[in-house]
DNA sequence: TCTGGGGTCCTAGGACCC
DNA sequence: TCTGGGGTCCTAGGACCC
């Protein structure tokens, strides 16, 4: 059996957390760039937000009932997500880490165990100490955990517990087929011309149908449902297959100019998360955008990766090879809302392979960003930084509404990055 | 005027090997 | 004029997740 376990509308619980005052009233949180409303108090559920809605969209209707919003205060979330999944680490022999404010729990072989008593024991005890609502679903496969864990939210309970097939049943013949965990909006539309609208339709389907329709992914989904698991709980690989660093720009940018800037900082980001997490990358991908939202504006989305005669987790190499890359994309004449760099070929950083072209400038520069990252770490990040990553950011992201670091000091932001 | 920023897995098809 | 039959690896793109 497996729990699913995830914090209730978790940035704005965050908030609340630090800020009583907040409790029933209406409260969004922000994305990035305060563009879109990416957590809910259910208040303003109630009230018609919905997820991803623009700002300047439900700007108005926020403010005539005196809602408050927040910018995205990750470091705070970050903190609070740690604190969550310690406590979690108590009640089962695996924890699989799933998303900020969500996890898996491998719960066993169950004659034992009352699962009812476990789910609320596990419930009462994380809010005594965290102070974070949470909701539990537990079921027989990944997939049944978490529609159980959805089907609770519907009921306005705190956990499901679908151990047996009668309750199964029950709980499906009812639960939208674009509610469970692997349908997007196009297996809903493939799906919906099947003639399926709940997930005990998308059961009863042929399994040869599925996989001819939604590929292996929609058949192990299928036989989820049916009880047999095709998940596996596992610890999430501490070496991530990419790592990307990437942010809109506040405004249009033009010039070639402010793109060298920010990707200067991505670049610096992407190597400082791959040192954090030992690794070393073979490739580098750089990418810019124009605003697809905007159809009036010409569009263009130019994307080169580029790989390196060996890997590399040092700044000034990752930012040589994002400079040459982003010169050899950018064209004028467009706005430009968006650029990112994403590291792949990711390898352990005592596998590397050199080859004749790695000199002792090389070695050199690894040295630097240590010492960097020793500097940075003691006096806050960016202390220390390459001068073609800017001081201007003119382009830097809008952040109007952030909350305070309630939990954690300059290192620990490091950390949550 | 204004619409996150990350990730995962799977498949098809091309490059290349013998 | 005629031109094999396997493999593997990599990448781009599409689907999904939070």
């Amino acid at each position: 059996m497996f729990a699913h376990v995830d914090i209730n509308n978790c940035y704005v619980s965050c908030e609340r957390l630090f800020n009583p005052a907040l409790e029933n009233r209406i409260v969004v949180v922000l994305s990035n760039n305060d563009g879109c409303v990416i957590a809910r108090s259910n208040e303003a559920k109630a009230l018609g937000i919905k997820m991803a809605d623009a700002e300047f969209m439900v700007r108005k209707l926020l403010q005539e009932h005196q809602a408050v919003m927040f910018s995205s205060n990750y470091p705070l979330y970050a903190d609070m997500s740690a604190r969550l999944m310690n406590n979690l680490a108590r009640y089962t022999y695996m924890l699989m880490v799933y998303s900020i404010d969500e996890a898996f729990l491998a719960l066993g072989n169950i004659e034992h165990l009352d699962l009812e008593k476990h789910a609320a024991k596990i419930s009462e005890e994380v809010m005594r100490h965290t102070g974070l609502p949470i909701t539990i679903g537990v079921g027989p496969t990944m997939s049944l955990a978490k529609l159980a864990n959805k089907a609770a939210k519907k009921q306005k309970r705190n956990y499901l517990v679908l151990d047996t097939a009668a309750k199964i049943d029950t709980v499906i013949r009812d639960f939208p087929i674009e509610d469970v965990w692997g349908v997007g909006l196009q297996y809903y539309q493939k799906l919906t011309a099947l003639g399926v609208r709940t997930a005990h339709d998308f059961r009863e389907l042929e399994p040869d149908l599925v996989r001819k329709h939604m590929t292996v992914q929609g058949w192990r989904l299928h036989q989820e449902l049916w009880g047999k698991a095709c998940h596996a709980i596992r610890d999430i690989a501490e070496r991530s297959k990419g790592i990307e660093s990437s942010q809109s720009f506040s405004t249009y940018q033009t010039g070639l100019e402010a793109m060298e800037e920010a990707v200067s900082m991505h670049a610096a980001t992407v190597a400082l998360k791959l040192r954090q997490q030992k690794s070393m990358a073979l490739q580098l991908t750089i990418y810019l955008r124009t605003n697809k939202h905007n159809i009036k504006h010409d569009q263009h989305y130019p994307v080169i990766t580029v790989k390196m005669p060996f890997a590399a987790n040092n700044t000034h190499q990752l930012t040589r090879v994002a400079l040459q890359a982003i010169r050899a994309i950018w064209q004028p004449g467009y706005k430009y809302l968006k650029t990112g760099v994403r590291a792949t070929g990711i390898i352990p950083e005592g596998e590397v392979q050199y080859n004749l072209f790695s000199n002792y400038t090389h070695s050199q520069e690894q040295k630097l960003s240590s010492l960097m990252d020793e500097i940075n770490d003691r006096y806050g990040r960016g202390t220390l930084r390459l001068a073609a990553d800017s001081f201007e950011r003119s382009w830097a992201m809008k952040q109007a509404y952030l909350s305070k670091q309630y939990t954690t000091s300059w290192k620990d932001i490091v950390t949550a990055l």
